[in-house]
DNA sequence: CTGAAAGCGCTTACAG
DNA sequence: CTGAAAGCGCTTACAG
């Protein structure tokens, strides 16, 4: 079975065990929980670690435990501005021993489904999911699993599984809009992504829409445009669109930094000034937002407390015990808050 | 063990079975081979299985028959331009019913080193990792466990362990530089990234440096900057740095779209018009480098075939055995080409 | 502090 | 085409 075509097996905790002259159950208590064991056998079960070069088999420990020591997080898109809450979910989980497993759903339902199915059979400790766009399937599937569940980046007004880390997206739009108002700017389009299955667009421009009203402006549905797709081509395309129908537009609040990027690219492209003529902000405080020139306002969304919080939720939850009543446990929503942050763009 | 709090353990195949009136064998056949099942049992089977929402423990399955379906691949960042690469590579994966798990490096042997243990005592069915900067450890822990291996991004002149993709980077580092002499250019620094455990940006200096020895043209080494960090604000304090040292540059040559963008942008910040005032071409042909203004000349790098090809050429290993001699194997290098693509910047 | 026994939930290999 | 037995390499739970 597990052998080279020259014959040579895979070690095994037996050979170590051998080697030091002791049990399996000490070699396994030796890697495991140290102080348990005595300090002459442990220096003898170290030896034989080192010289065998033992590399212990996670699939039979994690079959034998009923723990795989691995969380999975399911992600729209493998790109900015996801990068710092994997980053920083990573970095809590290692800490504990656990490792992060990725799946990229692109922002379809039946693919989240696909990847929950495939992390619940692999058995994993916990996942991560962003809020909202679950399949039925997909959360009777996780209720039957009792596995540890959080949802990130959800809205604060959103619906939600059991634990959720959210930020008020929908007041961060609204302010956006506050802030270009207070800039002197009348006619303010909005573009964002697609709001089907995706409750952060629905909230970004719920709050642009919120904005609007409250300054007693009218929502042109014409001044409004969607991207077809969450990269900068997506966003430049939008506001060609846009310009067409609207061309006396004098702000775009955009639903994400990317989209927004792509949105400042095809403005230079028609020799409108930044923030001059058309004064353009943001969402979400990615790496471009800060980087480009003229340099994005946006919306920080605490993207590394997300991925940190939701890493540290779901470690209270798989410290309970390997299944967990989805159904019946008392539901948290840790909001972070946001921070408008006023750049060059605007 | 496994069981909720409320008691209620998760499904066998023995529940399965039960309910279907047959052996667990006959429901573990039904689920990997259906044609070798009776069709009447097969519905008796699926029936079941649609009944109870069983989900297959993959932890036990890969123990019993030593195939995790899983490989896992490596990469220095999580970022452009390796999405293409990993899109691809998922993709060819999850066809032949592989799941791609994914670690981070940093650029870090060390942390690489990390990782390939925590794979191999995952027992992943094949391993993908960038050439370049391992180890010795890591490679002798790659051929103790005899698991598949392949190496991208390797450049053609690349040493590697086994099998490798590459592309002859710094061939096409040179082309950059024919390219931007014969537009006229005849001061051009260039950028890159640390050349530290990294061949890559090796092999694109060198090819600069082709490229000028060449034409004839000596090499000034102050006219050459290292990036601090892989992001665009890294590209743009090079420029700066560059600028104070070489204020007369007419051209830059790049190692990487993401620093050229920083480059282009730090150039319009001091004023600069890019490519009239200063040419700056890039490397990998990543997202930013058609979508931003002026979207910048670039060495197409094949990411997305690298990914295809590497996911076969490892699925080729697994086919094999589940174990495979590295040091005994003919190693093979799939050499994939490059295209300069010429777009407004120089 | 240490170890022998049983078991985790599947698949392999074999028998019929 | 189907199933009973053995085993994958660990950990749990218990005994000493």
């Amino acid at each position: 079975m597990a052998s080279k075509p020259n014959g040579v097996p895979a070690l095994r905790m037996e050979d170590v065990a051998r080697l030091a002259g002791v049990s399996v159950m000490t070699v396994s208590r030796a890697l495991r929980t140290p102080p348990a064991v005595a300090a002459s056998t442990l220096a003898k079960v170290r030896a034989a670690l080192e010289e065998t070069g033992y590399l212990p088999n996670l699939v039979a420990s994690g079959l034998a435990s009923s723990r795989t020591q691995v969380v999975a997080a399911v992600i729209p898109l493998i790109s900015q501005p996801f990068a710092p809450t994997l980053q920083s979910m990573s970095d809590v989980l290692r800490r504990a021993s656990y490792q992060l497993v990725l799946g990229v759903s692109h922002y379809d339902p039946l693919q989240e489904e696909a990847l929950v199915r495939a992390f619940l059979s692999r058995r994993v400790d916990g996942i991560a999911l962003f809020a909202g766009g679950h399949t039925p399937q997909t959360i009777a599937m996780l209720e039957q699993a009792g596995v540890p569940l959080v949802e990130m980046w959800a809205d604060s007004a959103t619906e939600f599984i059991v634990d959720a880390v959210s930020v008020p997206q929908r007041r961060g739009a609204q302010d956006v809009v506050r802030h270009l108002l207070a800039r002197g700017r009348q006619r303010i389009g909005f573009i964002g992504g697609s709001t089907r299955h995706n409750i952060r667009a629905q909230a970004r421009l719920g709050g642009y829409l919120d904005g609007l009203a409250e300054a007693g402006l009218p929502h042109d549905p014409a001044a409004c445009e969607e991207a077809t797709h969450f990269l900068m081509e997506g966003g430049a395309a939008a506001l060609a669109r846009l310009l067409e129908r609207r061309p006396q537009l004098d702000a775009i609040c955009v639903a994400s930094d990317i989209l927004a990027a792509g949105v400042v690219f095809e403005a230079h492209r028609r020799g409108l000034s930044v923030p001059r003529d058309l004064a353009v902000a943001g969402f979400d405080d990615a790496e471009i937002a800060r980087s480009m020139y003229p340099a994005l306002t946006t919306i920080d969304m605490r993207a590394e407390d997300m991925g940190r919080r939701a890493a540290e939720m779901l470690l209270e939850r798989t410290s309970q015990s390997s299944r967990v009543d989805l159904v019946a446990m008392p539901s948290r929503m840790h909001d972070l808050g946001y921070t408008l942050i006023v750049r060059e763009s605007t």
